[in-house]
RNA sequence: CGGGGCGUGGUGUAACGGUAGCAUCCAUGCUUUGGGAGCAUGUAGUCCGAGUUCAAAUCUCGGCGCCCCGACCA
């Protein structure tokens, strides 16, 4: 007989501080979000995972319609021409496309080969603005058709040499905003109003802290006059950009003819911008927030925020059991939490490691002995606190512990990033920074885009964003080349 | 595209050139159920092709596939 008392239960879960890669893969498998694909570099995302996405979409929607953007649909498969149009964003993108050239596929050898080659080949999506303009420019004629937002939730695939699931894959998920306003200070705002959009997402209910800035020259996208970005810190002190809004100024507009006549009955080209955020943000909510027991979830986005484990073993304890459970479930209901009843057959140790490698915030434990005492065992997933819960202040004490997980969560974001974030004055302090310590550098740069390179070769840190809050029109020396800087610079390694 | 490594049940692994074994998962039954249950029974495997050999998971050659490092990644 083996007792189970004694048996030391090994961990499935690599120790962050041991291999934080390894982890990372190890929490994602554990909680059960992805499963590896045929296809080299794409991923299957389960419904565990899913339901992330799926949240994520039931929360940005609603921001995106209170800045009067609405949903559409374009097509997956770009005309290659449609590419050659704009200069930068060609040059941008070409590396990576999957190119589609034929209809069709013919046996030969007992193996099918493509057949019917296409014409012009076509490209799947890796970003939609060139088919999205292209509708644009018929859809647009007078001032009055002004402003156009729409939004498309879809895949897109980009052809990445080295992948990790969530963070980096061939094909992913994603929402793009398109707009086209009369002008430019109207797409200048949007460009500021839609990361603020993402900002608030990633902090209120993600429970990311992230700093809002404006990319670098060399960081920006491909065809935007500038990109505002958000940029988080991983629990490893890498940086992950987590949302993008790009002011396109005219470039595409004059590339796909987007014009329109004023009032004065001139043409005039429309001023643009695309913002987007995509799968890759629930790579960010794993590496932020878990830890070595598994995956963590904030509550606002998790979606079961309670789990309820019945322990019993007869039928008259089930019975007893049960009749509580369903009490608590109508409780639940009425107040809008979310929650799942694990009633599987099956030991509840079992369930309880099981779903706090999912990472559902707060567990109830309902047996004989609560049914008994009118109470209830509550767990807390991040710091493992156990409180017993008398039956009448239930549901006031699932709220408020929700609440302070997602101010616990934040704040612990917030604290560490804060916390890892240096401010040097040249470039050996610098140096020695990056190479000690994990985190931010923020510090002067001047506006050569070969400073930035060198110190990327040098060091392996890039420009991450100039922060909107205290980075621009801040004078100082470039730490590179000593040349006069307008701009203060937060630099860091990044995913 | 360069450098390195690896292909054995669904998963993880072992086997000097000589009976393919262990763990786990899955299935069935009984006993269990407040922190990863126990016992019994069962299903299931050497990437493909050629060669060497009495004999190949093992050696050789070729193919295919996968992983890691680099290049690449608004």
């Amino acid at each position: 007989m083996s007792n189970n008392s004694d048996k030391k239960v090994e961990n499935k879960i690599t120790s962050r501080s041991e291999d934080f890669s390894q982890w990372y893969l190890d929490v994602i498998k554990e909680a059960d979000l992805s499963d590896s694909s045929p296809v080299r570099g794409c991923m299957v995302i389960k419904p565990y995972g899913y339901a992330i996405w799926e949240k994520i979409q039931s929360i940005l929607n609603p921001e995106f319609k209170k800045v009067g953007a609405q949903n559409a649909y374009f097509p997956l498969l770009i005309p290659v021409s449609f590419l050659e149009k704009e200069a930068e964003h060609v040059e941008g993108f070409a590396k990576e496309c999957a190119v589609v050239t034929h209809h069709r596929l013919e046996e030969k050898d007992g193996k099918l080969i493509p057949s019917g080659e296409l014409e012009e080949p076509f490209v799947i999506r890796p970003t939609s603005e060139t088919i999205i303009y292209d509708a644009f420019s018929k859809w647009i004629r007078s001032y009055r058709d002004l402003p156009v937002l729409v939004n498309q939730w879809c895949n897109v695939m980009r052809w990445e040499l080295r992948t990790r699931p969530f963070l980096r894959t061939v094909e992913f998920l994603w929402q793009e905003g398109h707009t086209a306003y009369d002008t430019k200070e109207g797409a200048e705002k949007n460009t500021l109003d839609m990361i603020e959009v993402y900002r608030k997402f990633a902090e209120e209910y993600l429970a990311i802290s992230v700093v809002k800035g404006i990319k670098t020259e060399s960081e920006k996208f491909a065809g935007a006059d500038y990109t505002a970005t958000i940029e988080a810190m991983m629990q490893d002190g890498k940086a992950l950009q987590s949302g993008t809004s790009h002011m396109l100024g005219q470039n595409f507009s004059k590339s796909f003819d987007v014009s329109f006549l004023d009032q004065n009955q001139e043409k005039q080209y429309v001023w643009q911008t695309s913002w987007g955020m995509s799968t890759r943000i629930i790579g960010a909510l794993i590496m932020a927030h878990s830890d070595d027991k598994g995956l963590v979830l904030p509550p606002k986005i998790a979606q079961y925020q309670v789990v309820i484990i019945p322990i019993c073993g007869s039928d008259e304890e089930k019975k007893v059991v049960f009749e509580k459970v369903e009490k608590i479930k109508a409780d639940l209901d009425k107040e809008n939490i979310s929650y799942k009843v694990d009633d599987r057959e099956g030991r509840p140790g079992f369930k309880f490691f099981e779903w706090e490698r999912k990472g559902v915030p707060l567990r109830l434990e309902i047996g004989p002995k609560d049914v008994a005492k009118n109470s209830v065992v509550i767990v807390e997933r991040l710091q493992g606190k156990k409180d017993f819960v008398e039956d009448a202040n239930l549901i006031s004490f699932i709220k408020s512990a929700l609440e302070g997980m997602h101010k616990t969560l934040f704040e612990n974001s917030k604290n560490f990033r804060e916390g890892h974030t240096y401010e040097v004055s040249n470039y050996e302090e610098f140096k020695s920074t990056i190479e000690s310590k994990i985190g931010f550098v923020y510090t002067h740069l001047c506006e050569d885009k070969a400073c930035e390179e060198k110190i990327k070769e040098e060091t392996g840190a890039s420009t991450r964003c100039i922060p909107l809050d205290g980075g621009l029109n801040n004078k100082g020396k470039c730490i590179y080349c000593g040349k006069e800087a307008n701009r203060k610079v937060l630099l860091g390694k990044a995913y």
